[in-house]
RNA sequence: GGUCUCAUGGCCGAGCGGCUAGGCACCGGUCUGCAAAACCGUCUACAUCAGUUCGAAUCUGAUUGAGACCUCCA
């Protein structure tokens, strides 16, 4: 297994490409995540980035890696000055719901962890907070002021764009160049306190209304936007690691601002791959509360949104997301819900049945063979989509062996039970729920199958019928099998 | 307006020069008192037009269409 730890390739966002995974520690792997910033509950899109990294993250703890997983928590304000305007998202919502900063802060990470277990992710070795780095991130900027590339102005710390360039390649992760930017943003006006339009704010002087305010030695004010990230990254993780994550949207300006901020203060660039994952979209569009698109992941477990007739369990909404590759748009519909739901229903089942099979002399299938499509899969730049298809022939597989159509030696079987339950539970994170697992229905309907079953015995189709219909008004469905009936 | 992606069968989605994933639906079959379920099998698609090549969904150019980012964003 040990072997396969060298034949990862990840698509480095940096070089465009697909490379070579090679940690700079070897068997160690560094690495940091954009986490939520906590001005409203997280939406089903922040889930799927979320997930994908959570998948990212458990293969590479499959592969026998040391992984230490740092993913933020913003509970301050961006504060940025871009467009003239000041934003504070969370003092904003505090206003709004009249109450603290630090009430808000906390109620949506209380959700978030909720959520975080609700759709089974790994929790990070790490979730550090904005807040509780200030001093980190005043003195990266002291430092950055240091080495040239920042100013002061009026209370406030600006990056310095053209002092960095001059040095430093400012666009690196974006492919954007200065000059380029020049020419879009040069009507933008209220620029007065920066030198240059691509400058962005380090540190905010503060303003009257402001509910969260710290002391640094430029006065009282607020963190910029990307200083945090490079704060926690920087302490955690060190001035260089081995991969960096986040939301596509993430990758301008924040992240390209966050290498400058490392390049400028450390002198390099905080991570060797930088990895983004794609967004989510619902009926053919981005979520949006205009669009009417927009729901909760809460919301469509429960089936309270309006967006969606029914509701899917975390599972399959998870299992559809597998079914995408991370770096592709995914776009929910009733139609790939449904078809993902009933998909994971057939995996689940192979999944159970796989336990009673009956083993032979030999295999009549390379069970070797499916093991190794199954990493080399998620080796290909974390393929799950791949992984899945290859899991699929499996579970035909498996349902041949039960049918009596195949076969398999004890020893294969061994191992394709470790390894399916492996790559579905630990590396896509799907949890196999039991079917008939209701402790107290399931006595009861042994009885009423069995007395359902003594009418069929005795062609009292009215009886047996009356049963399997009046169970189906209540939601219970029975199924008529070759070894008896079964129920859900 | 600028930068950049993407267009795959009824739907969702892989693939990214030859071997033409997978899931769901459809259709056919097995099973079954009937039904449902389950299982098996079938189903050859790559926006358009040119070009490169022995060979292209995969490379190049043009056209059309969709989306993202440039402002807060996962």
């Amino acid at each position: 297994m040990s072997a396969r730890i060298n034949e990862l390739f990840i698509y480095n966002s940096l070089s465009g490409q697909k490379e070579k995974f090679e940690p700079i520690h070897p068997n160690r792997v560094g690495m940091y995540v954009c986490g939520p910033t906590l001005y409203s509950e997280p939406h089903m899109g922040n889930m799927r980035t979320f997930i994908n990294f959570d998948l990212i993250y458990r293969f590479l703890l499959k592969l026998g890696f040391q992984v230490k997983y740092v993913r933020n928590i913003t509970d301050a304000g961006h504060i940025t000055n871009s467009a003239g305007d000041d934003v504070d998202s969370i003092g904003k919502a505090a206003r709004l719901e009249q109450v603290q900063s630090l009430e808000i802060v906390y109620k949506y990470n209380v959700k978030f962890q909720e959520l975080q277990r609700i759709y089974n992710m790994l929790p990070p070795n790490i979730e550090p907070t904005a807040t509780g780095h200030i001093q980190e991130q005043i003195e990266i900027i002291e430092q950055i002021i240091e080495n040239g590339y920042a100013y002061v102005v009026n209370g406030s710390v600006y990056f310095d764009v053209k002092a960095y360039s001059s040095k430093f390649e400012y666009g690196i992760l974006s492919g954007r160049k200065v000059d380029e930017l020049a020419e879009e943003t040069r009507t933008l006006n209220a620029q007065d306190e920066k030198r240059f339009f691509a400058d962005f704010a380090l540190w905010k002087k503060s303003n009257p209304e402001d509910m969260q305010i710290w002391r640094s030695p430029w006065g009282d004010g607020n963190p910029g936007w990307h200083i945090e990230c490079t704060a926690m990254s920087t302490k955690y993780l060190g001035s260089h690691f081995d991969i960096h994550g986040g939301g596509l949207d993430l990758k301008f300006p924040h992240h390209e601002d966050e290498i400058a901020q490392n390049c400028g203060s450390l002198g390099c660039n905080p991570a060797k791959y930088w990895m983004h994952a794609n967004m989510l979209n619902v009926n053919g569009q981005k979520m949006s509360k205009s669009l009417g698109n927009y729901f909760l992941p809460k919301e469509i477990v429960e089936g309270t949104t309006d967006v969606f007739e029914k509701s899917y369990t975390p599972n399959v909404l998870r299992f559809s997301m597998m079914q995408a590759h991370y770096r592709s748009t995914l776009d929910f519909t009733a139609d790939s819900l449904n078809a993902a739901e009933k998909g994971f229903t057939r995996l689940t089942e192979a999944i159970e049945k796989m336990e009673t099979l009956k083993t032979s002399e030999t295999s009549s299938v390379n069970v070797n063979e499916i093991i190794e499509s199954f990493y080399k899969a998620m080796n290909d730049d974390f393929n799950a989509p791949i992984l899945l298809s290859k899991i699929f022939d499996a579970v035909k597989y498996i349902n041949n062996i039960n049918d009596g159509n195949a076969t398999i030696s004890k020893e294969d079987l061994e191992v394709l039970i470790f390894e399916i339950n492996s790559f579905v539970g630990d590396v896509l994170g799907l949890k196999l729920e039991k079917t008939n697992s209701d402790s107290k229905l399931a006595p009861v309907m042994d009885l009423v199958l069995d007395i359902r079953k003594s009418a069929r015995e005795n062609k009292d189709w009215t009886t047996s019928d009356k049963i399997r219909d009046g169970l189906a008004a209540a939601g219970i469905v029975v199924k008529d099998g070759k070894e008896g009936s079964t129920w859900n």
